[in-house]
RNA sequence: UGGGGCGUCGCCAAGCGGUAAGGCGCGGGCCUUUGGAGCCCGUAUUCGAAGGUUCGAAUCCUUCCGCCCCAGCCA
């Protein structure tokens, strides 16, 4: 329950503004002490980061309220709808970890409910069918800055919009000759209240309720009515929809009914070097710039989850961001650090080498192989150890020798000792070059007396390497991602495009990686020790595995180095 | 003089008349068999601006400035 002291630090976190609103409510028995939400998708593409906040947001409100949160598709435009994306919304949610219980519904449920609402508005001379034309209407409407007229059908007597509005839905008239419309006021300084479209006649198959339909029901009477019938109380929406509670509210005292929930909005989510926009998603995916809507790179709930990025994660992220009315540009470093923190706890460590460098051990026997015991997870003693074969000839990570070592890289150079991880001390006596000049082979001995990593004369090492035994490793693809754009406000241009990060995938064949990693199955993550975190692709097969690296570890080196490099 | 919103640290965000929470980021230190993690310290004398009210203002009043949304038979 929010506004209870928390168990660390006794500090009470402050309630956003919704919550306060929620919390008043209740304390004044409201809506007679009941709390409901709804999540309301579209279900006309699929569910991204931003839907998450309204997901945690509507889930979470009921969560500590004791309330209760629908799920309610808002398939009222068939010509844009479709299965696949209510099936893939509800997967969605329910990886986010959300239940909605019994509490699934469908606008389209409520169909022949709203068409007498509808006709109820026109019994009270409140709703008139119009003949104008689309474009008519649109001149009709007026300007921004200049009053609208009325359309000369705005006085048809109710019997005749009766009938009219009967014959509409028996299909007596062609698409778009004629719609239903409310009486409301053309001289309005809010647009959406000059006498807004209620019904359009469209003969289009929908996905639930087939061909039954060739007039459809418009939004803003078919959300508010279908919020009334599902007795929400706090119907949460985005900031654009403010200028669209006075008809949610003219739409729920005109039909009369007797729930009449509160609409409240909020300033939806934006992501630096991110675009949530479904046209620009849908671009990226047009153009080829990804492979679909669950490419690891996508802000799309399926991408992050084939990216490996833990469900938990995505909640915390839309705990911290917090929720208010002002536009905001949300750092991905924040949704990274709640990542980071997550996997830090769960992830079980393997070592990869992903540009493999081969070094010999020169002092270690030919045909020895040791099991050295490594730690599975430092953050989780229960996570146990594992045995990882060690021998004369390994793999380094290329970047991990230097063989003019900058100043501040204290990793492997010629003539330098450090740590293989959990192994041994090694030092660097010989480098081995081709034709090109290019280091192929590292020759190094080993300090037999450092077995597990430490040495009995107390001497230290600065560096700890990960390593690979040839001989046993297994050879995977690893998929490394970086962000989708260079541009940290992609959205705000119209030519997104531009600002498309052409290295945001590098695919690398080469990895070598522990045979522990043999029993991993898709999904399944683990963290590549100095690398970053991975999870295992859908593409695996049982000869190749594949990894998707989801976010690399802070690397302080590479800060220094990059700071070193603008430095001169 | 169209309507509706919003302006508190680089990015989020508390604050609701009693003298600027927290997170991310950034900088420094400690620790470390991951340059990871963890721990510690620092990071807005000032709240878009200017006036006013008050013993006292980010909070109240006035004016001004800036930004966002709205003219679908989309949601």
């Amino acid at each position: 329950m929010p506004g209870t002291p928390d168990k660390d630090t006794g500090s009470i976190p402050p309630l956003d503004f919704i919550r306060t609103i929620v919390a008043t409510d209740l304390v004044n028995q409201k809506h007679d002490g009941r709390v409901a939400t709804r999540f309301p998708p579209e279900p006309n593409g699929y569910l991204h980061i931003g839907h998450a906040k309204s997901i945690c947001l509507n889930f979470g409100v009921a969560a500590d309220y004791r309330g209760t949160c629908n799920v309610r598709f808002d398939d009222t435009n068939p010509a844009k709808e479709d299965v696949e994306y209510v099936n893939a919304i509800q997967n969605d949610i329910r990886w986010l970890g959300f239940d909605w219980g019994k509490h699934l519904h469908y606008a389209s449920d409520y169909f022949e409910r709203l068409y007498g609402y509808a006709v109820r508005l026109i019994e009270r001379g409140k709703a008139y069918v119009d003949d104008l034309s689309a474009e008519q209407i649109r001149e009709y409407r007026g300007t921004l800055i200049a009053p609208g007229r009325e359309s000369s059908y705005r006085d048809r007597s109710v019997e005749e919009n009766l009938d009219l509005f009967a014959r509409m839905r028996a299909g007596e008239f062609p698409d778009g000759s004629k719609v239903l419309r409310a009486k409301i006021d053309m001289t309005s300084g809010n647009m959406n209240m000059r006498d807004p479209t209620l019904y359009r006649i469209r003969r289009a198959t929908h996905h639930r309720t087939g061909n039954q339909w060739c007039v459809y029901p418009m939004y803003d009477f078919t959300h508010a009515l279908s919020d009334s019938i599902e007795q929400i109380t706090h119907s949460l929406c985005t900031l654009e929809f403010e200028d669209h509670r006075p008809l949610y509210d003219w739409v729920l005292t005109e039909t009369e009914v007797t729930c009449h929930p509160q609409q409240i909005e909020f300033a939806r989510l934006n992501l630096s070097y991110t675009v949530l926009s479904k046209r620009q998603l849908l671009v990226l995916i047009e153009k080829g710039l990804v492979f679909g809507w669950d490419d690891p790179r996508m802000p799309t709930l399926v991408g992050m989850r084939r990216r490996g990025l833990p469900p938990k994660a995505i909640r915390t992220f839309c705990d911290r961001i917090g929720m208010a009315k002002r536009k905001n540009v949300v750092d991905v470093a924040v949704l990274e650090h709640a990542v980071r923190e997550e996997l830090n706890q769960t992830s079980p460590r393997v070592m990869a080498v992903l540009r493999p460098l081969k070094v010999v051990i020169q002092n270690y026997p030919e045909e020895k192989i040791e099991e050295v015991d490594l730690v599975n997870n430092p953050e989780n003693p229960d996570a146990g150890t594992r045995k990882v074969p060690f021998s004369r000839v390994l793999y380094l990570e290329r970047d991990d020798f230097s063989e003019d070592p900058p100043k501040k890289f204290f990793r492997l150079a010629p003539g330098r000792e450090v740590r293989l991880r959990g192994a041994y001390f090694i030092t660097c006596v010989d480098v081995v070059k081709d034709g090109q000049g290019e280091i192929v082979e590292l020759r190094c001995t080993y300090d037999p007396t450092t077995r597990g990593g430490s040495s009995p004369d107390g001497r230290r090492v600065k560096a700890t390497l990960h390593w690979v035994s040839v001989e046993q490793a297994l050879t995977a693809q690893v998929r490394l991602y970086d962000r989708l754009f260079v541009d940290e406000h992609p959205g705000e241009n119209r030519n997104f495009l531009e600002a498309i990060n052409p290295s945001s995938l590098e695919v690398i064949n080469t990895c070598r990686v522990e045979p522990s990693v043999a029993s991993m199955a898709p999904g399944d993550r683990c963290q590549f020790e100095r690398l970053g975190y991975f999870c295992v692709d859908p593409d695996s097969s049982d000869g190749q595995l594949v990894f998707n690296r989801t976010v690399s570890l802070r690397d302080v080196w590479a800060k220094i180095a990059r700071t070193m490099k603008a430095s001169g």
